[in-house]
DNA sequence: GCCGTTTTCGGCCCGACTGTTTTCAGTCG
């Protein structure tokens, strides 16, 4: 685990601890923020404190959200691994309390009464207080909450995991679909984390505009997918679904990859109020947070109806006030003297202070395929099967990269082998016209940062995408030895999924990435997106990472199918939750400087 | 605990839904 990440761990476990012991709640709400501060800072919190040294407290502290108490216990944490205030509040509460947060429905208020009055310190001691009945007795505590509670507690033990942006997507999208036939609704679509992009998602937010909200609120609940009903209001529906067990390419999901249901959110809104509600479901949360910040500093006040002159007194939207904009998301940026940014740099890390709107990578860029698989090692196309797809989706590139000897389930090719793969990739270059068909290799990165073939037979391909397959346990200092040492190789142009983690399944290395990222500028080798959405690898932050620094990104769909061609779109988003321009993205390039780079490492322009 | 061209103290985003209540607390997003 990164150090931000056990950073953000620990600041939310404080928290959450703060909460339960009923302690002061914008304390609490402030280490909650923190926490998604320090899980989202590009850099590692280690690096910064080092860096700043002496000064560490006063750099820290120019972070927005971090005062000087937060900035001190960040280099506690960096410099002997602990907090000591964390074990404080830890030996405040029985261990076995904390897990039982994770129950939906119960918050620190119910638990924090269970514990103290109900004697409750983890979750038998629960069952057992509802199994005697003497869970009643408590207040607010009747039989309905009981049995919701019960419910609750039997999903929970079925655990829940973040479903993959790649099967949350056709989820939802098949869902709007469905909503969008129902009689009298003129708009759906989804929102939230989802609509951003991130790479896994708690829960689907569907909104959709009706004259019949009624009808849209029974067809939505009573889907044939769908197992608990959480909520039905006139305005607002919450249900649970259960999610297909078909995994993609690599088969039937384990019980790591995905939850055995997902929660679902519909949300009835007015025509009228259709960007403000999607400007405000769409989120992030602290981008929200901060723009409603922004808007009260001007007098205003904004709430999913729209954007009010603010008079003090709560829900503007039922008293006849007319909104100052509400119809559209630019209408409501605009109202508040703010550059429109779309849904997936909406994280409060910067993009409230854009003055021009930035022109992300798009699908429509992408005009090159590098990483490709045919039936020579692992894929199920040939290599003019291959051309076909990549032609008929406007490419004028596609690269193909059979795996190399070491890995051996895959497929890999041995030298000789090689060797008369790329006289097939060469005579099928010659038959097929209108798109370049190059010879390459996706070359296993071996645990000591050597390749998998020698610097000779490299020398006879078009494209070498480096990528690590094995050996995905090793400390983080190995790790990016191998990663750079990799890189400057004069061969390797691409450097494939670099840290070999799978979403959910596995996390794989953690090399330094700013180190990572600096050598692979200088020897101008891209660093992929994976757009596999079991990979999306690099993840957004290392783009955004790469990005300020001034490197090159590859998108690239690591093709074994046809239909993994599909998974461009989650590679894209990947890049634009990085801040990525096409200008930095090799597969965007006209053919000439592709190739030029590809030939000499000289593309940048 | 953080933050500040109305504030260094007193705020902190805002509303829907549920269940237990007779007017609201708790949870969620």
């Amino acid at each position: 685990m990164s150090i931000n990440q056990a950073l953000a761990e620990a600041f939310s476990e404080i928290a959450k601890l703060t909460e339960l012991l009923g302690g002061d709640k914008f304390r609490a709400i402030a280490h909650d923020k923190v926490s998604r501060i320090v899980e989202g800072y590009p850099s590692d919190m280690s690096t910064v404190v080092a860096a700043a040294g002496i000064d560490a407290r006063k750099k820290l502290v120019e972070i927005e959200g971090i005062g000087p108490k937060i900035a001190d216990k960040i280099i506690e944490f960096v410099t002997t691994g602990k907090l000591k205030e964390l074990d404080e509040l830890r030996a405040q509460v029985p261990a076995g309390l904390m897990p039982l947060m994770q129950i939906p429905g119960l918050g620190p208020k119910t638990l924090h009464t269970l514990w103290k009055d109900g004697g409750v310190e983890n979750l038998s001691g629960l069952k057992a207080l509802i199994a005697n009945g003497k869970i009643l007795d408590l207040p607010r505590m009747a039989a309905k909450s009981v049995a919701k509670l019960k419910e609750s507690i039997a999903l929970a033990e079925q655990g829940s995991v973040r479903l993959p942006l790649g099967l949350a997507m056709p989820i939802a999208e098949a869902m709007v679909e469905r909503l969008k036939k129902v009689k009298g609704v003129t708009r759906a679509a989804f929102a939230g984390s989802l609509r951003r992009g991130k790479e896994t998602i708690g829960d689907i937010d569907i909104l959709v505009a009706t004259s019949d909200p009624a009808k849209v609120g029974e067809e939505f609940r009573g889907a044939p997918e769908v197992v608990q009903v959480i909520s039905a209001g006139e305005t607002r529906s919450s249900v649970r679904i259960a999610i297909g067990k078909d995994a993609g390419r690599w088969g039937t999901l384990d019980d790591n990859m995905a939850g055995p249901t997902i929660q679902v959110d519909l949300k009835i809104i007015p025509e009228d109020s259709w960007g403000a509600a999607m400007y405000y479901f769409t989120g992030s949360k602290d981008h929200n947070v901060a723009v409603r910040g922004r808007a009260l500093d001007m007098g205003l006040t904004l709430n999913d109806y729209g954007l009010y002159k603010d008079d003090k007194k709560p829900e503007p939207h039922k008293r006849g006030l007319k909104p100052l904009a509400s119809r559209t998301e630019e209408d409501i940026f605009k109202a508040l003297g703010l550059t429109f940014v779309p849904p997936e740099i909406r994280e409060n890390r910067g993009e409230l202070k854009l003055k021009e709107a930035p022109r992300l990578i798009e699908i429509g860029d992408i005009k090159a395929e590098l990483h490709a698989h045919t039936t020579a090692s692992d894929g199920d196309m040939s290599i003019e099967e291959l051309a076909a797809q990549a032609q008929s989706r406007g490419f004028h590139t596609i690269a193909v990269t059979d795996h190399s000897k070491s890995s051996a389930i895959a497929g890999g090719l041995s030298p000789e082998r090689l060797v008369e793969h790329i006289a097939a990739v060469r005579a099928a270059a010659g038959r097929v016209k209108g798109i370049a068909i190059l010879a390459g290799s996706e070359v296993d990165i071996l645990a000591d940062g050597r390749l998998d073939y020698d610097d000779e037979l490299l020398a006879q391909l078009d494209v070498v995408v480096a990528s690590p397959h094995a050996g995905l346990s090793q400390d983080p200092a190995a790790a990016t030895r191998r990663l750079i040492k990799a890189i400057e190789n004069p061969f390797v142009r691409v450097l494939g999924h670099p840290t070999g983690r799978l979403i959910n399944r596995r996390a794989g290395i953690s090399p330094d990435m700013a180190e990572v990222i600096a050598a692979a500028k200088q020897h101008s080798v891209a660093l992929e997106i994976n757009a596999y959405w079991l990979r999306l690898d690099l993840r957004d932050l290392h783009v955004q990472m790469a990005v300020e620094a001034g490197g090159m990104i590859a998108i690239d769909c690591d093709v074994h199918a046809a239909a993994d061609f599909k998974s461009l779109r989650y590679g894209v988003l990947t890049g634009r939750r990085g801040w990525l321009r096409a200008e930095a993205c090799v597969n965007a390039w006209e053919p000439r400087r592709l190739h030029g780079w590809l030939k000499d490492g000289r593309g940048r322009g």
